[in-house]
Parts: structure tokens; sequence; C-alpha cells
DNA sequence: TGTACATCAGTGAACGCGCGTTCACTGATGTAC
DNA sequence: TGTACATCAGTGAACGCGCGTTCACTGATGTAC
């Protein structure tokens, strides 16, 4: 063959690895095919031997960019805890860095209107991250508490973050940050310099 | 004229109406000009006799679907106070009809990518939404205190309401909307049946 | 009162452009003999 | 060891289509005389 054996499998995911930071930063509709392709360093017409169709990169790229996979921001819960992971999601990178972040919050209103599909790659995203959020509360819940405030700290994060990234005034945009952050600790049962 | 007066206002309200649902319903760029002057029951020639380009519609849609003006969910917080408000913002119905609710909910992440006139119109409509449900907050509160916990609830309820309309199962998503009805009327100090 | 003209909201053909997708092709390599 | 052929990742021209935008036009009405 004339490239050396896994030379495909490497190309498949860059493209990949580019379209989910693509999509994170200037959103699904946005991003064409052949500039995608471009970015990685390829012509178009070689994408529809990696994929069936844009529908089935969006999905890949779903996968690539959820919380399980490798990410710069919010990925997994590491030591250093909730309270850390929390600072970590509303800080002032991972909202001027979308490409790199959390993909709930850089597509979640586009996420309501794509097809079943990449919808259903999301779910399992947002339960996963959902469990990982609930296992670091305090063991003063019960089960079905624990997972009730893991979703509502992550809806807290989410809404935030794209609050606070659609904002014009940079104060203010901060101001939502220190809201959240100030809110998810509170629900979190960490206590924090609320007043 | 062939038209009686205020013939032609009357046509730029409907037009600025369709386009306020529609984006949200379908997000701001699925939606071509021709395809909403059709909707509006006009041809796509006239369009640009009312704007001066569809960026121009988006911000006047922006502003027609920001909450100081009519909505059918979760625009003023009229009496029954702010717990009504909130489980108005997180209901079943709200979530099954962009078209017709928050913006903020429909566009965030899209919101973030739009030129910075029509995100001022959207930071301005966010501004008044957060003093609104400040004030219904108690007065145990500080000043500060309260407009921090009303960006905290708002953006609690914008992330579960996104979250609720990506997500595929039904019980998920109900789920979801609970857990952001629970959390909001928890920080906005009202006692709740939170386990 | 009757005629000629100006107005202007709305029409619909046409523009250049970029989209997702298809397909005949290229050309460096591995394999067969 | 040398030659002929098969492979197949990637190329780039071309497709139909819908986009935002432009513009010459229509035709019912109000106005001027």
């Amino acid at each position: 063959m004339r490239y050396e054996k896994g030379h495909k499998e490497e190309t498949h995911r860059k493209i990949v690895a580019t379209a989910a930071a693509r999509f994170r930063k200037d959103g699904i509709e946005s991003v064409g095919v052949a500039d995608l392709m471009a970015e990685a360093g390829l012509t178009h017409g070689g994408f529809y031997s990696h994929f069936r169709s844009k529908e089935d990169l969006v999905r890949a790229a779903m996968e690539e960019a959820s919380c399980h996979s490798v990410n710069n921001f919010a990925c997994r819960i590491e030591e250093g805890g909730l309270e850390r992971w929390i600072r970590s999601y509303l800080r002032i990178a991972h909202r001027d860095h979308p490409e790199k972040g959390c993909a709930a919050a850089a597509l979640a209103s586009e996420l309501a209107r794509l097809p079943k599909t990449s919808r259903t790659v999301f779910s399992e995203s947002l339960e996963r991250m959902t469990t990982s959020i609930a296992s670091h509360l305090p063991a003063t819940l019960t089960p079905a508490g624990k997972r009730k405030t893991a979703i509502a700290i992550f809806s807290t994060l989410v809404g935030a973050l794209q609050l606070a990234r659609a904002v014009v005034d940079p104060a203010h945009s901060e101001e939502i940050l220190e809201a959240g952050i100030a809110s998810a600790l509170d629900l979190a049962g960490i206590s924090s310099s609320r007043q």
C-alpha cells in the first residue's frame, strides 16, 4: 500500500479531532466539510472514504468532544475533587476556548435540533457526567438526592458558561462565572464566600 | 398609496414576529430569508425594503423575543411571584415550544457567535431579567447577594431547559426539569421538597 | 367630476457563492510470478 | 532479483441546490389639475 500501516486510522482521527474543535468553536452548521478537510491538511474529496455523511462525522465528533474523552477543561473530575473541577469549568480560559471545552455548553441549543442518533451520543455522555458528579457529593444525601443535585450543578455550569460567552461586557461576563461557581459549590455542599 | 396607512408597519411587525419564532425553533442559521418571507405570506424580494440585511432582522427578532416583550413563557415575573415563574419556565410546554419561549435558552450557544450588535441586544435583555429576578428575592440578602443569586437562578434555568431539550429519553428530560426547579427554588429561598 | 401622473409595497427573475456529495482519476507501495 | 499488476488513500473537477442579496418591474391607490 501507498501509506504505512495505520495511516488511514491516523487521518481519520485527525479529521474527527479537527471537527470536534471547529464544531465547538463555530457551531456545527457553520463549518463546511471542505473547510474542515483543508484544516486537517487534506482535500474535500477524500472525506467520503472516511465518513458516510457530515452527520456521521457529527456523531463521531460529539463522541470525541464528550466528557469521557480527553478534554482540556472539565473532563474527568480528577483528584482535587469537585470544588476544583467546578472552578475549572467556570474559569475564564474555558469561557474563551470553547473549542477545547465542554460540548454541552458549546453546542447545547444546536444539539436539541440534531437527529436522534447524535442526541443519543450526547445523552449518554451527560449521563456519565451526572454519575461522576453525584459520586463526589456528600454522603449525607440519598442516592436520589445526589443525582438530582448533580443534574442541578451541571445545569448551572452549562447555563452560566453560555451566558458568560454571550454577554458583551467582560465585567458582566466574569460576574456570571463567579455567580455560577458560588451557586454550584453551594449545591455541592462546599461552603463558599456567598453573601 | 396602494395600501392603507400603517400597512407597511403591520407587515414589518409580522416579519419580525415570524422570524423571532422560527429562529428560536430552528436556529438562526437554518432559517432562510425566502423561507421566512413565505411564512409571513410574502415573496423574498420585498425583504430588503424592510431590513438592510438578515443580520438587521436578527437584531430586531432578538429584541422581539427578549423577555421584555410579550412571550408565552417566562416573560415577566407576574403576580404569582418567583416560584410560579420558575415552575413556568421549566415546565414541559416550554421545553416543547422553544418558538414561543425564552430566547436565551433557545439560542444561547449560537448567540455567543453572533456579531456584537446582536449580542448587545441580548445582554440588555439579560440585565433586565437579572434585575427582575433579584427584586423578588428575600430581603435577608444584600443587594449584591440578590444579584448574584438572580444570575445563578437564571443560569440554572437556562442550562436545565437546554439539557432537557437535548436529551432523548423523556423521563430523563423531565428529571432534568424537576432538578432545575428544585435547585432554583432552593436558591430563591423557597422551601421545596428536596431530599 | 374626470384624467394624468407620482408613489411605493410587494413581485419574481437573476447574481455569485458555498454547501454536501459524487466520481473518474492518480500514483506510491505491497504482492505475485 | 526484476517486472507486471492490484491496491486504495487521497485528489480535484463537477453535480444540483439553496443561500443572501439586487433590481427592473407591477399595479392599486392618492394627488394634482
